[in-house]
RNA sequence: GCGGAAGUGGCGGAAUUGGCAGACGCGCCAGCCUUAGGAGCUGGUGGCCGAAAGGCCGUAGGGGUUCGAGUCCCUUCUUCCGCACCA
């Protein structure tokens, strides 16, 4: 009897598949399309379990999805720019571009060492020309449409990286790769993508993914978009020695509220902070201290509970509804990104609010009541009240529910021209430059006299230079390469030079996935027919980590393909499922923390079938998993076992003709064949369901591990077992186990006489009912509720007979001892409940 | 602070709609086989009481709805995640 000799059946099949191009597919408009994918690697050293777990996931259901007729995507690239490439260049000095073509080999090497089954004609590399040209393409587009823009601002920079970051790519005020460098405010020009021209759109959309979207990431989406209605309301400067026209617009949720306001507050870094104090003369008084508010910390945690401080400016504004004059003040909390950079301060009605006057001794006029409670008085208000209520002293809107104040105040104050309604966003435009070598470059010119110019579309791509020299001193590297950055204009003719910044990578991986459906278009980013065909997206695979980042950035690219009459469709992705962390002594693998465990390594060790069922098994998809030497044994032996039960088998089996079981009759079967077809049946219905609709993969593992206890408890199978049942239940066992331990499968098929076509294309199997069923049920007898005893009956006995047959039941009769039974609680097949009382 | 998810044996985790809690695996215990076992096989394994039959307790704590609750409701606690002066 052979060993189960992992390497070799790996090896084999992997050989096969390939041979039989198993896992190529092309548009076939008379086929259901099905779009698996996992998000694309970043290449970086060795391949370790939390990639591997979500390449299993995804294969598993794009195996199942293959199994079951549909016409399946699967592709799999390199998210190949970035900057690890480039530090490694300026540590070890190896050129980006070699470090990542050789992690590139070894990731590919490792996935086809795990027989994912991918369609490798579609691999892309986004570092190369023929991928980032048309990154440079869409630039243009958009550059064209006005949703490229450039513009000197306020931007994130880390000096880890020495570059630019999005607003996105801060956490906690710290760079998403550096966790404990703060990041630093500088003023930049850089180029810019007009994302919050769709952030509305963004918001709407969401609610299409309700249903395949995990909640948590939408509402994730929906906070980072962050909607605000409100008014922009314009209160006067007053200027008691002159009128310079100064005004001050606050932006609020509550203008309601506007009668209660005691100050108008100005973020520190508010231009007209300078302003007022340069017209009284009183900069040098008020500096070191204004100096102070604006050294605001970059921690967010140390934001949310620094203490609130600020400078009274000693001018006055004039509230546009009740002429009333109030103080202007320069307050840490208002943050000038925000809104307008200044609010009115309503201490009764908002908690900062509140905080700042209690500090300050302003007054708290309240402006609205609660509907039910006693009403707030001067002297009981501890807090502030925010909800709505109805108004109080607020002129000829007292008396008004907060909702219709602020509706009748904003058009009033619409009309006599002071205050707008307005819709704002909490998103920011999405700052794609980077002042680093390795990524796209950015395809315009300078030119002194056109200025701005695009590269034409006929001289993309724009190459990006092989330089050597990599400093990481904060300036774009591309700066020192005179051949690349003079150039001529292409519209005078001039002399200009080339922009030397490159791309955000997230660009990279914002449309990727529909370059897979058409990887070698050499005259556009694809075909749109033949992305009509496999996208959106049907199933897409990934971790939590992006559940702002990359996914809004793509929905963002979706929505201006769509725009630019590329797409028809306007969402990229119809389900997410977004896996969990493997995680080893408590935390996520990772280089940094020295905790991986090469996926490559344990494939030698394991063979990749047990490495693939362990993921599956240790836990559901979707949390996290800790990494088990011990566990991952359990999965080897149960394979072992599972090859050495079909070995043992194999004489019997070719004794049956192929897929001959389904005719059997339960009628003429022996016990044991009953009971093999039983269990078989109800685990097929049961994995169905879990692959179907949960992915729980774990369960459906368990299920099959029972089905061969189950035949194992049935053996000899010579005895009582006809070869044409025995051969339904290991057929069954083996269609079943293939999507997730592929190799192992078609070894056992090929044991069992089936040579003609591999497990990759054959069909899942159908569940019959009537061979699940069981003819005897064991029914729970309860007495007021408790489980009192079992009893065995055939099924599908009728609510008064299962009573019947229940009461008449010695074990039970002396069980109630001839006690009032008071009611009756009958689940046919399963319970009978007997109520004493 | 606000929002969300979760809490089940020694461990990972099952339990589809309110109907047998702990499937399956790991670990552990006992036995078989073996020159040997870090291999294989058999059996046991939530806690307490009991020789056994059986009984009692048990899904973070408390309360409730129900004939019946891991599952539904209220409440407290804990953990994890997200947001964090968003006006």
């Amino acid at each position: 009897m052979a060993e189960y000799d992992p390497q070799a059946i790996e090896r084999k099949w992997q050989a096969r598949w390939d041979a039989d191009r198993a896992f190529e597919a092309d548009p076939d408009p008379s086929k259901l399309k099905y779009y698996v994918l996992e998000m694309l690697p970043y290449p970086s050293g060795t391949m370790h379990m939390g990639h591997m777990r979500n390449y299993t996931i995804g294969d598993v259901i794009a195996r199942y999805r293959r199994m079951q007729g549909f016409h399946v995507i699967h592709p799999m690239g390199w998210d190949a720019f970035g900057l690890p490439a480039e530090n490694a260049a300026i540590q070890r000095g190896i050129h980006p571009r070699e470090w990542t073509n050789t992690n590139i080999e070894s990731f590919k090497r490792v996935c086809r060492r795990f027989g994912f089954s991918y369609d490798w004609r579609r691999e892309i590399s986004t570092c190369e020309p023929e991928y980032y040209r048309w990154n440079q393409w869409f630039f243009l587009r958009m550059l064209e449409r006005g949703i490229a823009y450039r513009k000197r601002s306020r931007v994130n920079w880390c000096p880890k990286c020495q570059t630019v970051l999005a607003n996105e790519q801060v956490v906690n005020g710290c760079c998403w790769r550096h966790e404990d460098t703060p990041v630093e405010a500088k003023e930049i020009e850089q180029w810019f993508l007009r994302i919050t021209q769709y952030a509305d759109e963004l918001l709407e959309t969401l609610d299409q993914l309700e249903d395949g979207w995990p909640e948590r990431v939408l509402t994730m989406q929906r906070n980072w978009i962050g909607k605000s209605r409100g008014t922009r309301i314009r209160f006067t400067v007053d200027d008691p020695r002159g009128n310079r026209g100064e005004f001050i617009e606050v932006f609020t949720t509550r203008i309601d509220t506007i009668y209660g306001a005691s100050a108008v507050i100005l973020a520190p870094n508010h231009p007209l902070v300078e302003k007022l104090l340069g017209y009284a003369g009183t900069k040098s008084l008020y500096w070191t201290r204004l100096l102070r508010l604006r050294q605001a910390s970059v921690k967010t945690e140390d934001i949310a509970t620094a203490e609130k401080e600020g400078i009274d400016l000693g001018w006055h504004a004039i509230n546009p509804f009740n002429g009333e004059k109030i103080p202007i003040w320069v307050g840490n909390f208002v943050l000038m990104e925000y809104g307008t950079g200044a609010v009115m301060c309503v201490p009764a009605h908002d908690e900062r609010d509140f905080e700042f006057a209690t500090k300050y001794g302003l007054a708290k006029p309240i402006v609205v009541q609660p509907d039910e409670d006693k009403p707030l008085t001067p002297e009981s208000l501890d807090a502030a009240f925010t909800e709505y209520g109805k108004s109080v002293n607020s002129g000829p809107y007292s008396g008004l529910p907060s909702e219709r104040a602020i509706e009748k105040m904003t058009a009033d104050a619409e009309a006599r021209g002071f205050a707008k309604g307005e819709i704002i966003f909490r998103l920011k435009d999405w700052g794609i430059s980077r002042q680093r070598y390795w990524g796209t470059p950015i395809p315009v010119l300078f030119c002194e006299k056109c200025g701005v110019v695009a590269v034409p579309d006929k001289d993309l791509p724009v190459v990006l230079p092989t330089i050597t020299k990599f400093s990481g001193t904060g300036q774009s590297p591309l700066a020192s390469v005179p051949e690349f950055v003079n150039v001529k204009c292409p519209k005078c003719g001039g002399a200009a030079r080339r922009e030397t910044d490159t791309m955000d990578t997230f660009i990279d991986s914002s449309w990727y996935f529909y370059r897979y459906a058409d990887a070698h278009n050499d005259k556009a980013p694809f075909d749109p027919a033949i992305v009509r065909y496999w996208l959106p997206v049907d199933q897409y695979i990934g971790g939590i980590v992006h559940a702002i980042l990359h996914l809004l950035y793509t929905r963002f690219f979706c929505k201006v393909m769509r725009d630019l009459g590329l797409v028809n469709h306007d969402e990229p992705v119809k389900r997410l499922f977004t896996q969990g962390l493997v995680l080893k002594g408590g935390t996520a693998m990772s280089k940094s923390k020295g905790n991986v465990v090469g996926a490559e390594d344990m494939a030698q060790k394991y063979g990749c079938d047990t490495g693939r069922l362990y993921t599956l098994f240790a836990a559901p998809p979707e949390k996290d998993l800790e990494w088990s030497e011990q566990a991952i044994e359990g999965c080897a032996r149960f394979l072992q076992r599972v090859h050495r039960l079909v070995s043992r088998h194999a004489d019997l089996l070719s004794k049956a003709p192929a897929g001959s079981g389904l005719g059997v009759s339960l009628d003429s079967a022996t016990p044991k064949e009953k009971a093999l077809l039983r269990k078989a049946h109800q685990v097929l219905r049961r994995v169905t369901n879990d692959f179907e609709s949960r992915w729980h993969f774990n369960s459906a593992t368990a299920l099959l591990m029972e089905l061969v206890n189950e035949i194992q408890t049935q053996e000899p199978l010579e005895e009582g077992v006809r070869p044409e049942v025995a051969r339904e239940i290991f057929e069954l066992l083996t269609l079943m186990l293939a999507p997730m331990v592929p190799h192992l499968a078609e070894e056992l098929w090929e044991m069992m006489g089936r040579t003609q076509q591999t497990l990759a294309h054959s069909r899942w199997p159908q569940f019959v009912p009537q061979l699940a069923a069981e003819d005897q049920v064991e029914v729970v007898v309860q007495v007021n509720g408790r489980v009192k005893r079992r009893i065995q009956v055939e099924a599908g006995l009728g609510e008064a007979e299962l009573v019947e047959r229940v009461l008449s039941e010695p074990k039970i009769m002396k069980l109630l001892d001839g006690q009032r039974i008071f009611k009756r609680i009958v689940v046919p097949d399963k319970l009978v409940n007997v109520v004493l009382r």
